[in-house]
DNA sequence: GTCTATAGCTGGATAGAC
DNA sequence: GTCTATCCAGCTATAGAC
C-alpha cells in the first residue's frame, strides 16, 4: 500500500505551517486551504489535529537526520564532522530565517501533561546526543582533558542547544558560530599552549 | 497615582496563565474569570491582549532579576555567585515543574515579525550575559585559560540556556546540575592537574 | 472604572451525499 | 476517499448602561 498523495500533501503543508506559525496558531482551515483538499479528506487521514502533530514530529526527526547525514557525507575526519554539526544547525537556522529548533519549539507550545509530545521530542534529542557521543569516541583526544568525555558530550550538546535557541532569539547566526569556536577549543586542549586569556 | 489593584490582579493572573498554558492557549475569557473582574475592566487597563503580553514580559524581567539578587545576596565570592546562577535556574525550573524559560517560551509562540516581543526578550538575555560578565571580571582566573574571557562568557551563557531548555524537555533538573559542573571545570582550569579523561 | 451584552469571526470536529 | 454543509464552542474586541 503506497503512501497516499493526499496524505503527503497535507503533512507537507501542515509541517511548514506548524514550524513557521506555530502549532496553536495554525488552523485546520488554513491547512486544507493551502493543501487544496477538502475538510473531510484531512480527517480521513488524520483523525484529529493532534494526530497530525505526531506525524509532523516523527517525519521531521527522520528528515532532520537524513539531512544531517547528507550534510556530513563528504567529511571523514570525526573531529571535523563534530564541528560541522554546528555548521549544519547554523545552515538550517539561516535557511528558516531563524525559526529555532523545530522540536524545542513544539514543546514550548504544549501543555506539560502532553506526555506523547515530550517523548517524541526527547527521542530526537537523545539521537543528537548519541551522534555526538559516537563521533567523540572516534576522536583521539589529547590528555589530560579539561572535561571528562561524558562531560564533554553534555557540554557540546548543551552549547549547541543554547546556541540554536540564542540564534532564534537574536535572529542571527553569530551564537552558533561562537558555539563552534568554543567546541573547537574544548576539543583541542593543549594544556600548556599559549592562549589569549584576557 | 498608585497602581490599580484591578490592574495588578489582571496582570498576576495573566502572567501565571501565559506561563503555564502558553500565550496563545490562554483566552481573555479565562483571564477575566480567574481574576474575577469584568471584560470591560480588562480592556480599560490593557487595550489589547498584546498589551497584556508586553506588560507580562517586562514585569517578568524585573521580577526575575529581583529574585536573582535575593537568591545570591548571602553569597559573596564571585565564583560562587556565578555558579549559584545555575542553582537559581534549577530552583526556578523545579518550582515551575519544568515549564522552561519564560522568555524563550514566549518567543517560540510569536510570529517572527513581532519585533517588539523579540526586543523585550533580547533585553532580558543581554542582562543575563552582562550579569555573567560582571561576575567573571571579579574572578581571579588562573592562567592560561582554555577559553578567553569573552568566549568564557558566551560558553557559560550558552550552557545555561541549553541546560534550561533541556531541563524542560526532560522534566528533570539533571541538565542544569551538569551544566553547573561543566561551568565549574571551565572556571577552575589547572592545566596540568590530574583529571579523569575517559 | 466597572459592568453586561453581544458582535463578528475562527477554532476543531462530524454527518452524510457522492 | 473525497466532497460540502454545518454544529457548537471558543476567540478578541466593542458598545453602552451605570
Amino acid at each position: 500500500m503506497r503512501e497516499s498523495a493526499t496524505r503527503t500533501k497535507i503533512l507537507d503543508v501542515a509541517s511548514r505551517l506548524f514550524y513557521e506559525q506555530g502549532y496553536n496558531s495554525t488552523g485546520i482551515n488554513q491547512i486544507i486551504a493551502e493543501a487544496d483538499i477538502a475538510r473531510g479528506s484531512l480527517y480521513n487521514h488524520f483523525p484529529s489535529k493532534r494526530d497530525l502533530l505526531t506525524a509532523y514530529i516523527q517525519q521531521s526527526e527522520d528528515l532532520w537526520f537524513a539531512e544531517l547525514d547528507k550534510f556530513l557525507e563528504s567529511i571523514n575526519d570525526p573531529k571535523l564532522r563534530l564541528l560541522a554539526l554546528f555548521d549544519f544547525r547554523a545552515e538550517k537556522q539561516l535557511r528558516s530565517n531563524f525559526g529555532g529548533c523545530q522540536f524545542t519549539k513544539i514543546i514550548a507550545e504544549m501543555p506539560k501533561d502532553d506526555l506523547n509530545a515530550f517523548e517524541l521530542v526527547r527521542h530526537q534529542k537523545e539521537r543528537i546526543k548519541n551522534y555526538i557521543k559516537d563521533l567523540l569516541q572516534q576522536i583521539d583526544l589529547k590528555q589530560p582533558q579539561v572535561l571528562s568525555t561524558n562531560m564533554l558530550i553534555d557540554a557540546l550538546f548543551l552549547i549547541m542547544e543554547g546556541a540554536t535557541s540564542s540564534a532564534s532569539v537574536y535572529k542571527h547566526v553569530e551564537a552558533i558560530r561562537t558555539a563552534k569556536q568554543i567546541a573547537n577549543e574544548l576539543l583541542d586542549i593543549e594544556p600548556v599552549s599559549q592562549r589569549s586569556s584576557l
